[in-house]
Formats: structure tokens, sequence, C-alpha cells
DNA sequence: AGTGAATATAAATTCAAA
DNA sequence: TTTGAATTTATATTCACT
């Protein structure tokens, strides 16, 4: 199905440097994700994924960090599906998550309100997001709580 | 001159959308700048230019802030070669680390400034610095930053 | 709607030259 | 070191099919 695979991609250009449609597609294929460049490359422009010059003259594709409007394409499915509940305290958000899914939410909430998040730390079901302040603590508890109730 | 030429791609781009680089070739040669596409696509490396997929199905070049790729290959000790960010908020410091890294980025940083820091807690990707205080955590946030931006 | 095969288009690189 | 012409490589799109 398209909306995994975009997961998959989305956390293997994470976690691997791809260079290349050509690369991804083996990754995806070695993954049994059955697909061609051409698919490849429809995946990269409905992600909005760029494909970045590197300092050693590398090139690699990326996700470009997100408006929110970027974001709920991109990570809506995997953090709805992976997020059970959160909660605030000062500029500390804890979001639960299913056992052992802390860290897939955690890449997607990483890219959330950048400008918000100081940095997360992902155990096994739970995700500590330390905000800037309060106020965006209570801000980003917000939108996720929004993001678990709208499933899709 | 390349430097013009690079000041005027990047003005350009912020100007006019650009799709493609022969569009871009095109534009300088109107300008006066008489390059063929291999020299705009060199240019587009050197200025680590973007290709970004826009929501009506085009594509347009940006720049894009630099990231974490800028520091890869560039640390010589044990944290020059694991961290990649650092930020604070409160007393807390959030150290952003290579994926796998933050373990070992964290016993140097238990070692480092050790009367400012009351404890350290490493996920996958990012060390919790708990700081004595908030100028603690602003003092090991700005050492932390120079040490990172202290490459080659 | 989503896809692959083939193709068209775009972009990166090689090689020679200045 | 910088560049253009030619080339290779990579990527986007077209078309047919499901």
């Amino acid at each position: 199905m398209k909306k995994n695979r975009h997961e998959t991609i989305l956390s293997l250009i994470e976690n691997v440097d791809i260079g290349t449609q050509e690369e991804l597609m083996n990754k995806l294929n070695e993954m049994g994700y059955k697909v061609t460049q051409a698919t490849v490359s429809r995946d990269i422009k409905a992600l909005k994924l760029v494909k970045t010059p590197l300092k050693g003259g590398q090139y690699k594709y990326s996700a470009v960090k997100s408006s929110l409007d970027d974001f709920s394409e991109k990570y809506k499915s995997i953090l709805s599906h992976s997020v059970t509940s959160v909660d605030s305290a000062g500029n500390m958000v804890a979001v639960k998550c299913y056992s052992g899914m802390a860290a897939a939410a955690a890449a997607g909430l990483d890219n959330l309100m950048s400008d918000k998040v100081v940095g997360t730390l992902a155990g096994d079901d739970t995700v500590f997001v330390l905000c800037r302040d309060e106020s965006s603590a209570t801000e980003f508890k917000r939108i996720i709580s929004q993001y678990i109730s709208d499933k899709n």
C-alpha cells in the first residue's frame, strides 16, 4: 500500500543516506516493496523530499523541515498509529505510545514545529519532548491531541 | 565572476520561480552571464540549492538552511564525531547526535563541565543534560555550540 | 487511484581547453 | 580553477493497463 511505502521511505532516508531514486528503489525492493523508479519519483514528489547537495560532493534525499501543513501530510499517519496519549508539565511534553513505538513517533515529532521543540528523547513507549517554553509545550500538546483523535 | 553569479542566482530564485536549471540558465543569460547548464548544475551544488516539489505539482529551486549533514565527517574527537546540534530550555540542554551515537556522546558530556551538569540521559540520538540552573545550561550550550562549529 | 515500461526531460559529470 | 560541449546518469512524465 502506498501509505506504508511512504512511511518506509521517510524512515529510510532518515536512517541511511540515499543519493538517487534508484538507490531508494533498491532498498524498497529489498524490503518487499516492488516498485520502479517511476513510482519512487512520484513518491518523492508527493512527500516533497528534496535532493540536497552535501559538503562531500554527494547528494542525499531528505525531508524538508515542515510547516504544519507539510507535517500533516507526512507524519500524521505515523503519529496517529503510534501515540496513545499526550500530556505536558511546564515546558516538557510526555507523549505516550504503544509499546516499542516511541522511536518511530519521535522521528515524526522531531520534525514537528522545530521552532517550538528543543529536543526529543524516546524510550520504549514514551517520548519526552523538551519545548522552548511552557506555551510552546501547551500548543504542542494541543496539536498532537488533535492528530491522535483524527485517525486516517 | 563566479561570486557575482552566485549572488545573482540566490536573488533570482528568491524572486522568481525557477523550476529547471535550463530556466535558470536562460535568466542568467538574459542578465549577461553567459553560462551553460553544466555550470548552473555546479553552481547549484555549490550553493546547496534544492529542487523542491510544490503543492501545485510544480518544482522550484530554493535555498535551504544548512543542516546536520554539513557537519558530517568534520569532527575530530568523540564528541565532535557524534554531536550534531545543541539547544537548551530552562536548565535542560538537548544534545542531538547521529543515530545511535547518543550514548557515546553522553559519556563525553558527563565528564565535561561536571560542575554545571547534574546528570545526563541518553536515548538513541539525543542526550538530555540536566544542568544545575539556567545559566549553567546556557553556558553549556554555548560551549558545545562552539565546539561543534569549530570544525576542521 | 496507482503502477510499470518506455520515453522525454533534466541534471551531473567527463574531458578538453583556456 | 573555471568553463562549455558532449555525454552519462538521474528524474519526470506519458501512455496503457489495472
